[in-house]
RNA sequence: GCACCCGUAGCUCAGCUGGAUAGAGCGCUGCCCUCCGAAGGCAGAGGCCAAAGGUUCGAAUCCUUUCGGGUGCGCCA
């Protein structure tokens, strides 16, 4: 059930009605139409803009055009009172009962209140992480993971089918590095001292991969030429690596669908496949790139490539998809993966990116346009960096891996959930800044604290009707007579409540899940403040002993804001606390 | 040089496909607990939404330009 929605029908019923009876011009474009909290709450619980958005299509005047539709509205009986106001709006105040049926659907809807068929059941490919398979997660990718991973849930809750999916980038020169770097620790579990030269990964994730490879291979590759071991140095190596970030990501409660091997593209004809779909659309061609302007690299020198006209799509110089020897660029294989997303029949494709790759985003949307013959939406969603501090003091050192912060260095200082929730109250293109110390604080400063304080208050205050005598089973709280939610206080948590499939469907055309967040620190904040009524006035308690059926009420609403928090923090993976610890 | 992102209260940030007098937390000011629902609550001050134009009945939101900050820019993926 969603309020809002039904009162925008109401309001086009009306239009409608008023078309029929000559009232308005017949087909007028109403898609600008909307129905919406007010800003102030003292204009009422609703308004609508249709007046002003239909009077010039109309010939009217606003308020001519309102007058008729007030009358209308305030025929209905959900409405108990419709106004004209300032320039045409209409305010609205719907009858109490109304409110009250969103306690009601979220207690029978449980966690699927607020669920939305927005989607449609289209379907939606939202690819993120792919972090090389070269070391473990670290903060950057922590980000994106938790992004991508809200985002997804948060689609899949409007409607879409959503398919989580892993690059893993198994193909380029980073993986002979690697399995270089393997190889040494190979030889150090056999004994032989080492020295890592620059260029290579440090990280000491690797030693227990070389003592693996020790143990099945023996001394066997020991002084064996660079040929006789790569290939199955890099697979070995990928494999393990890939692991260390499945378990990294398993911390973090992400799940992929999809691991997609970029390997598996060479070697196959599918990369050429693809670049033969652009190439008989006249856009591959054989040529020379300019120079950057205003700084051209000292070594620069033309060079004819195999270039892309992604300026066909809008892209700022045409891109290269082969090297000047031949050998396909990383930008190749990406075109093919992405021709392969197509080719699943996706109807949207989303992709998660960190901002160092925002360079990368218009060749992208041109490869998909192009390849999908502008069919298919791709859209790049950048993630800033994330700056950790601790007591205030920026945080650099690791305690692992001696260079970067890792994504378990994280975890483990505060937890998946804290990681989840502070890392989705920012948007995605803004810079994140992560206190742990702040994000372990225990005062309304902290949101994470502040909405799982909230979830803990819904659950201990059935523990108080036991300790004051009081016997009632959550299963009566269905049956219990909500009209007797009268109090203000009362009435702005049923209020926000109802807003909550409002702010999915929001939440999910702008593809923001840090929008559900500043939800539930608001809903807290109207249930914290009825809560705190009965500080001062005892009777305003959610548990009064004199009064079965007004705490039976109240426990019903109560159960709807745990039912709404729980379902919220569902969306962005962070588990509800059932009390405080 | 070019492209993308950002610029909202002293600080950190929200602001719902353009909507009414721009919101929250922190900080500041003033109140409210001597374990009974205060790891908190109430009230107040505080903003030319970087600047200037434009579109519109209406702009923090869309367009243009300028300023300021970040990121990136052909054989790294």
């Amino acid at each position: 059930m969603n309020l809002f929605a039904d009162i925008k029908i109401l309001v086009t019923e009306c239009l409608d009605a008023m078309a029929a009876e000559g009232a308005l011009p017949e087909g007028l474009e109403a898609s600008h139409v909307t129905v919406e909290p007010p800003r102030d709450a003292a204009h009422g619980d609703m308004a609508t803009n249709a007046a002003m958005v239909l009077a010039k299509q109309a010939r009217m005047k606003p308020r001519d055009l309102a007058e008729g539709l007030v009358a209308r509205l305030a025929a209905d009986p959900r409405v108990s009172e419709a106004q004209v106001a300032g320039p045409g709006f209409i305010n609205l105040r719907l009858e109490a009962a109304e409110w009250r049926r969103a306690v009601s659907a979220a207690l029978a809807q449980g966690g699927d209140f607020g669920r939305s068929a927005q989607g449609q059941g289209r379907r939606v490919n939202v690819e993120y992480v792919s972090a090389n398979p070269t070391g473990p997660l670290h903060v950057g990718h922590t980000r994106g993971a938790v992004f991508g991973d809200a985002l997804a849930r948060l689609l899949d809750f409007a409607g879409w089918e959503v398919t989580k999916e892993y690059y893993i980038n198994d193909g380029g020169g980073q993986i002979d590095t690697l399995a270089r770097s393997v190889h040494l620790r190979y030889r150090e579990a056999l004994g032989t001292p080492i020295e890592i030269p620059a260029g290579l990964y440090p990280g000491d994730y690797l030693v227990p991969i070389g003592q693996a490879l020790a143990e099945e291979f023996g001394d066997r590759y020991l002084k064996a030429p660079e040929e006789a071991w790569l290939d199955t140095f890099r697979t070995r190596a990928t494999d393990a690596m890939m692991a260390l970030i499945r378990e990294d990501l398993s911390k973090l409660g992400v799940q992929m669908d999809v691991f997609y091997s970029e390997k598996s593209l060479y070697g196959t004809g599918r990369i050429e496949a693809a670049l033969q779909s652009l190439e008989a659309k006249g856009l591959v061609y054989e040529g020379v790139l300019e120079p950057p302007k205003g700084k051209t690299p000292e070594d620069w020198e033309p060079r004819p490539q195999t270039l892309f006209k992604s300026t066909e799509y809008g892209d700022d110089v045409d891109r290269p998809v082969k090297k000047s020897d031949g050998a396909w660029t990383y930008f190749a294989p990406d075109i093919a993966y992405h021709y392969d997303k197509v080719e699943r029949g996706f109807d949207a494709l989303i992709d998660i990116f960190g901002a160092d790759h925002g360079g990368y985003v218009k060749r992208m949307k041109a490869a998909v346009a192009a390849l999908s013959e502008e069919r298919v939406p791709l859209d790049i969603k950048l993630c800033q960096l994330v700056k950790l501090f601790k007591n205030g003091e920026p945080f650099k050192m690791s305690k692992r891996a001696g260079t970067f912060i890792t994504l378990s260095d994280v975890i483990e200082e505060v937890g998946p959930d804290v990681t989840r929730f502070v890392m989705l109250t920012r948007k995605n293109d803004a810079p994140l800044d992560f206190d742990f110390d702040k994000a372990r604080e225990q005062t309304r400063e902290n949101p994470v604290w502040y909405v799982q304080y909230a979830s803990a208050r819904t659950h201990s205050v059935f523990a108080k009707v036991a300790e004051q005598g009081m016997q009632i089973a959550e299963s009566e709280l269905e049956s219990a007579d909500l009209s007797l939610l009268t109090h203000p206080a009362e009435m702005q948590v049923i209020r926000k409540l109802a807003e909550f499939p409002r702010l999915v469907e929001t939440a999910a055309h702008h593809q923001e899940p840090h929008r559900i967040a500043f939800y539930l620190y608001d809903l807290a904040s109207e249930f914290h403040g009825w809560w705190n009524q009965g500080q001062s006035a005892p009777e305003l308690r959610i548990v009064v002993p004199e009064d079965a059926m007004a705490t039976r009420a109240r426990l019903a609403l109560c159960r709807a804001v745990r039912v709404v928090i729980s379902a919220g923090l569902g969306i962005l993976g962070v588990t509800p606390m059932t009390e405080m610890t």
